[in-house]
DNA sequence: GTAAGCCGACTTTTT
DNA sequence: GTCGGCTTAC
């Protein structure tokens, strides 16, 4: 331990303030050092939120009120696990280590290891990822012959993964909770894919926290024991947990009551995900005599940078609302610019960035956010072209690419013999022979005993269920396992990586593949080799790519950011970039479409995420055109853009857009440039429609254009731009009265509402 | 049992 | 325009 910091003053010391405290404004230092009882610090963006949990931590730590050991730090993303660890080692040193610091499921997998037995399971079990659930859910599917056309698996697995957010287990619900999904039977098909998980020795991310909470809940003994352990709960981003997750920290909680949560209602964007607003908004009422404090001063962004996002913000309703203000004096208008198209864009947003560069700008301080992961393609193309050196958040991970999965799954049926999804995912890769006959037999005798496949696989191998071919197949592939399961011993995780790589055939598989992505697959291949270094057992390396999926990219080279604006949260840049701002694309038409006026409103506190992150420039950008399923739609800028304050935003368009814009919404979007005069209109109308143009243009703005009015029928499900979706009650010609689930019984024009699914 | 080729969905967001 | 899943032909 470091013991430099033995004589440090105590707290309230009024000269010679400990360091970590000096950062701090008095609200912050208030935060910190109410180190008992309940506290949520509940503040905007930008106010040092972050900053208090970890000058907490060292707080508590150097004054010895727990040791690292005893403190239980919960982060959303692994990255802001990482950050916060490293900003407290930076204070504190190398004890920061011990702190019992990661993401809910990354602590959760941590503590279900170790009592893992009581929900029958092996402390060795896997974790599956998205891939293997969609797997079992299927197989589970077929078995029950439920048509999966009409109940598409993701669909099902969206429903059980909510329950799980919620804590809700088979037990608790009912048969008619189901509904009448797959012909009424969701809830015993729940249960099945959870009694098979448990044959698999395995579990799915949900599980991880659904399970210790069941845990904590039926083992009083258990609980108790980490009561006693850990003394202070600090938890960051808390408007976004989940039901499972609040019961979970609750029942941590509970008998010490020390927990300091941060937060921003305005930043909740993970409702489609079971986040619980109402976790933040009853904080106090969880947890009686809590603490509340606010921060109010934002030391991030400029005024005008701050304004755009408050004006933006406060078209929300049901906010606890937040005051926010900066002593940063002056600072550029928040810029919204309208192109043509999406190349356009690209290419105004690469010149923008190359002259922020000549100007002295840091790539690294620049991000480009987008709504979408998708969205990032054009500008990486752009971006590739001018040879501006980026990096992409997200996306395409590695852990996620077919060959580091199929490698992957060698090593996890070394590991762990009961695990299924690996050994069908790799029993015929390469391919040795095994095809669906074999499989199925293997299935239906792993059925019939209640083993795992591979278990099954030993029987049959010694039967003679199978054709002598098949047979010396599946024989020679479980020796192999074996093999490398014996080898595992003696080897270095890396060694044993490159020995089954190499004697599986599976490296050999992708050189003999003369495919262009072949060369990039084995890449891949020798990268993961290189990851697997970094570990020091097969499990340790397993539960990081279940839980980190990203790779730690170690660029000394300056990059632009290019992320969706989900995992922007958190961050903050000098200057961003955030294209897309039209209707459709952002506010997202399926999150308009699904979840009505709340999805809205998600949407605009990601708005508001997005301009928050910036220090000192943000662009706004819309196209007037998109090529989207590679068909043209003329779109509509963003609602969101009427929404900010004239004052502080400065609107241009590029030459021949001037003025080709009509308000999206109701409210007028009245800038200098946007007119919206009725020949400006015309003119744009006139140009969508003229065939000469070349583009199939389609859509709702062509609809409005053009004045034709689609027939509805009574009972019809409809779209509105402003009141969301609803249901025709009356048809009257091209006036139609509709009952909208968030803005109730309104009369509008046919020509404003679209058929919605 | 395998490979090629066709068809349809896909673009929300992540631990 | 691309990917994955399914069908078909060998
Ligand atoms: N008391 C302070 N004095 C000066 N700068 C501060 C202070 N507190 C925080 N900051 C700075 O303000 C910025 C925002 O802080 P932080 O990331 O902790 O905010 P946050 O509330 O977590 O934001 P968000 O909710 O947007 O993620 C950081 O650059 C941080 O260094």
């Amino acid at each position: 331990m470091n013991d430099s910091f033995t004589d440090l003053p105590e707290p309230g010391t009024p000269d010679a303030l400990p360091p970590y405290l000096m950062g701090l404004n008095p609200p912050q230092r208030d935060a910190v050092e109410a180190t008992e009882g309940p506290v949520l610090v509940l503040a905007g963006a930008g106010t040092g939120k972050t900053r208090v949990l970890t000058s907490r931590l060292a707080h508590l730590i150097l004054t010895r009120r727990a040791q690292p050991w005893q403190i239980l730090a919960v982060t959303f993303t692994n990255r802001a696990a990482r950050e916060m660890r490293d900003r407290v080692a930076a204070q504190i040193g190398p004890m920061a280590q011990d702190i019992w610091l990661g993401t809910f499921h990354a602590l959760a997998a941590r503590l279900l290891r170790r009592h893992a037995e009581l929900v029958g399971l092996k402390s060795t079990f896997s974790i599956l990822d998205t891939d293997d659930q969609l797997r079992l859910l299927k197989q589970i599917l077929q078995a029950n012959a439920v048509d999966e056309k009409r109940w598409p698996a993701k669909l099902l697995l969206g429903t059980i993964e909510r329950w799980k957010d919620r804590g809700l287990t088979p037990d608790k619900l009912s048969i008619d909770d189901g509904g009448e999904t797959a012909g009424g039977r969701l809830v015993d098909l729940y249960r099945q894919y959870q009694d098979r998980l448990k044959i698999l020795n395995a579990c799915d991310f949900g599980d991880l926290l659904l399970h210790i909470v069941t845990i904590f809940q039926q083992h009083p003994d258990v609980l108790a024991e980490y009561h006693r352990k850990f003394r202070y709960i600090l938890v960051d981003e808390y408007q976004d947990t989940n039901v499972v997750q609040y019961l979970w920290l609750r029942l941590l909680a509970q008998q010490s009551k020390n927990i300091c949560c941060v937060g921003d209602d305005d930043q909740s964007i993970y409702a489609w995900r079971g986040a619980e607003i109402d976790n933040i908004l009853k904080f106090d009422k969880d947890f009686p005599g809590a603490k509340i404090v606010r921060l109010e001063q934002n030391y991030r962004s400029t005024a005008p940078i701050l304004a755009a996002a408050g004006h933006l913000i406060a078209h929300n309703e049901g906010r606890l609302g937040k005051t926010l203000w900066t002593d940063k004096d002056g600072g550029a208008p928040v810029k919204v610019r309208g192109v043509w198209d999406g190349s356009e864009e690209a290419r105004e947003i690469g010149d923008e960035i190359e002259s922020l560069q000549r100007d002295g700008h840091g790539l690294g301080s620049m991000a480009i956010l987008v709504r979408a992961g998708f969205q990032t393609r054009e500008f990486e193309e752009r971006l590739l072209t001018l040879g501006v050196p980026y990096r992409v958040i997200g996306g395409l991970r590695f852990y996620e690419r077919a060959e580091v999965r199929d490698a992957i799954a060698y090593l996890r049926l070394i590991a762990q013999p009961d695990d299924d999804l690996a050994f069908e995912r790799i029993v015929n890769v390469p391919r040795r022979g095994i095809g669906d006959v074999a499989l199925q037999t293997l299935h239906r005798a792993a059925r019939g005993a209640g083993l795992s496949l591979s278990l099954a696989a030993y029987e049959v191998v010694a039967s003679d269920e199978l054709k002598p071919a098949a047979r010396k197949a599946v024989s020679g592939f479980l020796t192999a396992i074996d093999r490398w399961r014996q080898l595992a011993q003696g080897l270095s995780v890396a060694e044993l990586t490159e020995q089954i790589l190499d004697e599986s055939g599976y490296t050999a598989m992708w050189q003999a593949d003369k495919s262009p992505e072949a060369p990039g697959r084995l890449e891949n291949l020798k990268e993961l080799v290189r990851a697997v270094e970094e570990f020091e057992s097969l499990p340790a390396f397993l539960e990081h790519v279940s839980l980190v999926t990203e790779r730690a990219e170690n660029s000394q080279e300056e990059q632009i950011t290019l992320m969706t604006l989900h995992a922007a949260k958190g961050l903050e840049f000098d200057t961003v970039f955030l294209p897309g701002w039209e209707e459709g694309v952002f506010p997202n038409q399926r999150s308009l479409d699904e979840t009505g006026a709340r999805g809205l409103e998600e949407e605009r506190r990601l708005a508001y995420v997005g301009i928050t992150r910036a220090k000192a420039r943000a662009y706004i950008f819309h196209a007037a055109n998109r090529r989207i399923h590679n068909q043209w739609q003329s779109l509509l800028p963003s609602r969101f853009l009427s929404e900010l304050p004239q004052a502080d935003i400065d609107l241009s368009a590029a030459t021949g857009l001037a003025g080709a814009y009509r308000a999206s919404s109701t409210e007028t979007y009245s800038g200098a440039s946007y007119g919206g005069g009725e020949s400006n209109g015309d003119r744009w109308a006139a140009r969508r429609a003229a065939p000469s143009r070349g583009p199939v243009i389609e859509g709702r703005a062509t609809r409005l254009a053009t004045g034709q009015s689609p027939r509805f029928q009574v009972g019809e499900r409809v779209f509105h731009q402003k009141f969301g979706t609803g249901t025709v009650e009356i048809a009257d010609g091209d006036k139609l009265q509709v009952s909208f689930e968030a803005a109730g019984v309104k009369h509008v024009m046919a020509a404003f509402v679209e058929k919605s699914a």
